[in-house]
DNA sequence: TATTGTTATACTCTATAACTATA
DNA sequence: TATAGTTATAGAGTATAACAATA
């Protein structure tokens, strides 16, 4: 007989737990990339729906973020901050640039550099994403405490801070 | 002065934290998006970068073992399980039929559905998958400690199996 | 009418390579 | 030689709409 897709009121760890043996080296419990990939889609589904038309590309809101919190950050070290690739991020400079959003200055010490800046503009932007962004990840988060909502910031901070110490 | 790019030895959030007021509606202190954003990108280039120019494409791996779970499966079921739209899954499931991995039969109660199912390569492939997949996740997780990492995982679950009931 | 699977299509994202200007 | 930024480009991912078969 055939499967018939049932309202699914258990996680898909959970009913592969179920149906597999419980041996470590085969099963996808220790698996983080399934997890992170699902709440992914959906968050980036959401917001993309929010935004409209008028929406930022990938990456837009994490680098503006980034030059809020480090002014006179480099392009490169958007890149590093956001592992955004150098050629894209030139497209998403222009983007937030074009907004008014952040201001572009050469650096003295090293010619090469861009020194990024947000401006009052970009600030208010930044604020309303936030809030936005809250307002459509709240629904996601609802089934935590705050506790776990908290604790949940604080393990994934733990392994993105990892990978920054990791990748430069 | 230019911004020199320090090896970051803080994680965003905690830059964020000290350069912004503790203002909890524009802080993105407790946005997930960025985390889950930055961590998928880092296991997604390394996973690519394991499997090589034979690589599977984005989500079949996802699929496979949502077929091994649930054998009999739909493939809007695969949809979703796995967030991925209908016409994106044709494609996935054709290479995993063309890899030998699955079988397709029509299902008899309803004879617009396929019935997956995985093949006993399929697990083969699945479990070496598997085996892959940790170690590309190791040294990620390493800043971990078993305890964070199994919480990490727990509270994951707890966030997807919401998406799932709320999707469907 | 609605759903499953399929195709075609357009658009976006990502990565690579080549280039310039600086270091 | 190496790095910062830019451009062009190719390949992969994603979403939409239209369709046939079935419910």
């Amino acid at each position: 007989m055939c499967y018939r897709m049932p309202p699914s009121k258990r996680p898909l760890r959970a009913r592969l737990q179920a149906s597999a043996p419980d041996d470590a080296s085969t099963s996808i419990d220790a698996l983080l990339g399934f997890r992170l990939r699902r709440v992914n889609i959906r968050l980036s589904r959401d917001f993309a729906a929010a935004t409209g038309d008028a929406g930022l590309r990938s990456g837009e809101f994490t680098s503006l973020a980034a030059i809020a919190a480090r002014p006179g950050i480099s392009q490169s070290g958007i890149c590093r901050e956001t592992g955004l690739d150098k050629s894209a991020a030139v497209a998403v400079i222009d983007d937030l640039l074009r907004r008014g959003w952040i201001e572009r200055g050469r650096c003295s010490e090293d010619k090469r550099r861009h020194a990024l800046s947000i401006t009052a503009s970009g600030e208010r932007a930044l604020a309303d994403l936030v809030a936005r962004t809250r307002r459509i990840e709240a629904p996601v988060l609802s089934c935590l405490t705050e506790l776990e909502a908290t604790m949940l910031m604080a393990l994934l901070d733990k392994v993105v801070g990892h990978i920054l110490d990791e990748d430069n």
